[in-house]
DNA sequence: GTGAAAGCGCTAACAG
DNA sequence: CTGTTAGCGCTTTCAC
């Protein structure tokens, strides 16, 4: 691309003003005192020029940008919806623009290193992202301000994060009470601790109830679609099938209740689901799932105040697990509700 | 925020590397040729600094950022997930990064005039925003290349639009064959032309048959969730209910099929519906939804190539239409088909 | 109060 | 081939 036209610069407005730059500069940002009447002028010209300062020079200037980064494994992805509105009403509201890169989750985590380098971004978000530690060490050393979320790095750098324990346990708590002894998990990808802990909390539950969790009723999935419904036909194949099941998060529980229907088999008549995050897809199913809510909006939220507001961070390092909330509708067996989403 | 900590600048790299800074320059441009010995020595010098240009300097000179923006209603909205895709890989692809910013419909139209002003961005991709001419004038005048989508400003500007009286025609021609003879229109908002257009297509169609399309066959709904939901309640409640509806989007069918099924009846038994974009939702809906495609990923990559390649844009003046594509799931009253989604 | 001038970090002539 | 220098557009002392 060729370089673009001209436009109106400070000195323009200066000129037109009959002022020298360095006031423009000063009823721009209007801290320093300046005559009514000179700013009076000097409004003037800024409009009759349909002046705008370039947000490049000021940020040559000044060494900061008003922006700041988001970098997430796919910006697309429903689950992230609630995050990414968190992140962008957060920035916008603070006048900071946002830069977005989806970054697929990879084991060499590379591709993203030069990207949203100091001087372009301010503050970096970091969602589902794993990053090695020096990275994250030359980040701040160069001054950019890094929040992690759904990830735990360590905690030295502001982490949220959500408790996959204790909203997995109220799930299945729930799922014992209706009654059903047999209960099976069909697992996340093991890249983060997410699809772990909430097996661990499937786990305790049966134990504490005296249930046993069999190794066949732990099937393995990737939280991607299709993978809900491959598990599921493997767990209807079993010579005794659960009565009910717990996949890892929503779009796999989705699969899994088309994988039940085809059967033939009613949900959650023959067969209870539930899953896991609370995306928009969860009021569609039939029947709509019961599953477990993340605070996402809340969390792009804290990310972004603590990249704008360290000190609120408590030395930037704080690390906070946010409450989920169990949202039960009708996959687990409980009677139809409000007849809207909610 | 105060600004960040100091990192290395072209400076430092030449000090180190005992050249001048216009050297270092070049061999980070590689343009004009530097003794293999130089060069070596320089890049050793940035590899131990860990030196990275500042984009915000390089832009400054170069009068270029490397950044396109994008402008979208609502950057979470399920309808627009394809086409941020097609955005952001085909700027990735290109060494752009994206600035995204959300700007929900108004008819001041007025908030987003600020914002990614030239020497922030190259250029500007604005989806679904109703923007005034003097605004578009002053962007392009200012170098800043812009397209459009899903909107028709009147085409002095790159324009990529979806086929909606076709892809409704389609639609409607197989809801015919299917031998409904009653076919109700559930509207969208009117602030765009799709709703109009897919209503004509389905007038005209109607028509061509022999068929009526009766006032009380036209329900209002916005495109929003929970609209569609009313809107076929109220039909349902008709002395005579229609046959089939014809959503103007996937959202509202999904309400629609909702409303329906707590009525007791069928989808597509008592009563077929289709919608209108196939959105991921389409294929979870029970039934899956019959619909029509529009291709939005090719949309958003079409649009960042006409802002990238302004000559293939044809005087920058191109208007494209795109095809749309029927997808027959079961919601029209056609057989189930393939297991997962597709 | 307001102008002049020194950068911010980098690219692009322009001399050698 | 390589060093020097003049900007890019804006903020910010520092004098007047």
């Amino acid at each position: 691309m060729s370089p673009p036209k001209s436009r109106p610069t400070i000195d323009d407005v200066a000129a037109r003003a009959g002022v020298s730059i360095g006031t423009v500069s000063r009823v721009l940002n209007g801290l320093n005192r300046v005559s009514p009447e000179t700013r009076r002028r000097t409004l003037q010209a800024i409009e009759d020029l349909q002046y705008q300062p370039s947000n490049l020079a000021r940020g040559l200037a000044l060494r900061r940008t008003k922006t700041i980064g988001l970098v997430i494994p796919s910006i697309t992805d429903s689950f992230f919806s609630g995050f990414v509105r968190g992140v962008e009403e957060t920035a916008t509201a603070a006048s900071y623009s946002m830069l977005v890169r989806s970054q697929p989750w990879s084991d060499e985590g590379a591709a993203y290193e030069q990207l949203f380098t100091p001087t372009q971004v301010d503050g970096l978000v970091l969602a589902a992202i794993n990053v090695t530690r020096p990275l994250l060490d030359q980040l701040t050393a160069r001054g950019v301000r890094v929040a992690v979320c759904q990830e735990d790095l360590g905690g030295y750098v502001p982490t949220f994060l959500v408790d996959n324990y204790e909203g997995a346990r109220e799930l299945v708590e729930h799922l014992v009470g209706h009654g059903y002894r047999r209960i099976a998990y069909i697992t996340g990808s093991d890249r983060t601790p997410d699809s772990k802990e909430r097996l661990r909390a499937l786990r305790d539950v049966l134990q504490e109830h005296g249930l046993a969790l069999p190794e066949a009723y732990v099937m393995p999935g990737d939280f991607n679609t299709g993978t809900g419904y491959l598990a599921m036909q493997a767990l209807l194949n079993l010579n005794e099938p659960p009565e009910a099941v717990f996949a890892a998060n929503d779009q796999m529980a989705a699969d899994a209740i088309r994988a039940v229907r085809e059967r033939g088999l009613q949900v959650p008549g023959d067969i209870a689901i539930v899953g896991f995050d609370d995306i928009a897809l969860a009021n569609y199913t039939a029947p709509a799932l019961t599953t477990v809510r993340q605070p996402t909006y809340r969390m792009g939220q804290l990310a972004v105040e603590a990249i704008l507001e360290p000190q609120s961070g408590r030395g930037a390092s704080a690390r906070v697990v946010l409450p989920t909330e169990l949202v039960i509708r009708e996959s687990c067996g409980c009677p139809a509700r409000s007849p809207l989403p909610g």
